[in-house]
DNA sequence: TCAAAAGTGTTTCCCTTACACCCATGA
DNA sequence: TCATGGGTGTAAGGGAAACACTTTTGA
């Protein structure tokens, strides 16, 4: 958004954009052996929110969903995929909204665009934490990492925006091979184990899932080794992209 | 749509419904070892689309789309699920709508809502051939089941929307178990397999497939048996609905 | 010298494959 | 009797699970 929801707030007919149709994102990162998500927090209202936004009349809907996830994180070439629509009627609510822009002294009409009815898309993303920026818009007072088994209570059906993404990356983990784009470039082993253990929320068997990763051929092993720890030097691996993983 | 497209058309703002987002539904049958989708003929324009419609103001998205495959069928407590957002700006073609409404002697104004930039929900219904009752609409000639190797030239990205919900319906077969809401209550395990064969377009081994398919354990063998052919009399079986197989 | 993590070897087990055999049935 | 389709038995093969062994490194 940045500044777009000033225009879109002062556009009380949302001229421009595409009426009653939005895009929430779900942006996944991994540290500490945690999944992450990016919120953000509206000034002054103590609400928070996925990151989302309004698709351009001329845009198409996932070159959308890319803007928003740009401009949260700077981030291109990003694994970015739609996963559902959320268009029950009861998940319209104006009371955030209302809240949102109250909190910055601006009293719409019941009839501004913002306030009518929203089919959502849901997208989920998956980025290098390393590498993002977390960029809060003229709107919010922060954009931030929030550790997925401890978010705060979210505006709307954003919770379960949030669980259908978790479970729609649960179940492609394994035959889209998306995992990577949660990591560094290169990483070892045992950084992709754990990523696996996180996601699926289960321990996995060290030897097996060596030689499964191994077995798939999409990892190249670097030279290079790595220092640190007291015990042997880990392999250092990178992601060979043949196939496209973008979505 | 039935009645609708009368109210859509002369309904020039597309008041009560949501604007710009549309429902397309891939409805799939099984007859003759082929698969079949439904497809519309628009009255006196030699134009072949997908069954689909808009949603109410009250009404939730997935709610929309069943009363879309009702309104085709007759049938309800199908197994639908949606599977892809259609969203491209130059998917907007307004050129097949006028025809339509032209060979209804309806010219729109340019900017009647249904000529507007459409976001289109895609769905995949699968339905028991032999309970379907193809229903037309007022605006349609008919409806039929075309074959899905033999499809007619469809409206506008309706042959790729086609194509993603045949995609879908591949990756899913094995692991959801839907299968069988395209065969009728019973069947041989013969009756599976070409279903199976056909949907994945590749032969299978028949004492594997066997197995496996018992090995889930929902299958129910019933005690009647079958007669027929020169040949020993295959078990009829069912499938055991413990699960909710509904979307 | 030891503990810890990493890489790999080995055995076992199970599922799939491949093939075979028997059964039931109508021509 | 035979051809055909249907159900199941059985042995071989491949991959995963379980376990063990070796390597490397810092304390």
């Amino acid at each position: 958004m940045s500044d777009e929801f000033i225009k879109q707030e002062t556009n009380v007919t949302g001229e421009g954009f595409l009426p009653g149709l939005a895009i929430d994102t779900v942006i996944f990162g991994f540290h500490d052996n945690q999944l992450k998500v990016l919120l953000l927090t509206y000034k002054n209202t103590g609400l928070f929110a996925l990151p989302g936004g309004f698709i351009h009349q001329n845009e198409d809907v996932n070159e959308a969903a890319r803007r928003v996830l740009f401009s949260r994180t700077a981030l291109t070439d990003i694994f970015l995929e739609q996963f559902y629509v959320f268009g029950n009627k009861n998940r319209h609510d104006v009371a955030p909204l209302k809240t949102i822009m109250a909190a910055r002294n601006f009293i719409p009409l019941n009839d501004h665009w913002l306030l009518k009815r929203f089919v959502s898309v849901g997208y989920y993303a998956l980025v290098d934490f390393t590498k993002v920026i977390p960029t809060p818009d003229s709107i919010s007072d922060s954009c931030d990492w929030f550790s997925l088994d401890a978010l705060p209570t979210l505006m709307q059906d954003h919770q379960e925006i949030v669980n259908k993404a978790l479970q729609t990356l649960q179940a492609n983990l394994d035959h889209k091979l998306i995992g990577f784009n949660l990591l560094s470039e290169t990483f070892t082993m045992g950084d992709l184990q754990s990523l696996y253990e996180t996601i699926l929320n289960k321990k996995l068997i060290r030897a097996a899932f060596q030689r499964k990763m191994l077995s798939l051929c999409i990892l190249e092993r670097i030279a290079k080794k790595w220092t640190g720890g007291a015990h042997k030097a880990p392999y250092l691996y990178r992601f060979i992209s043949e196939n496209n993983i973008l979505s």
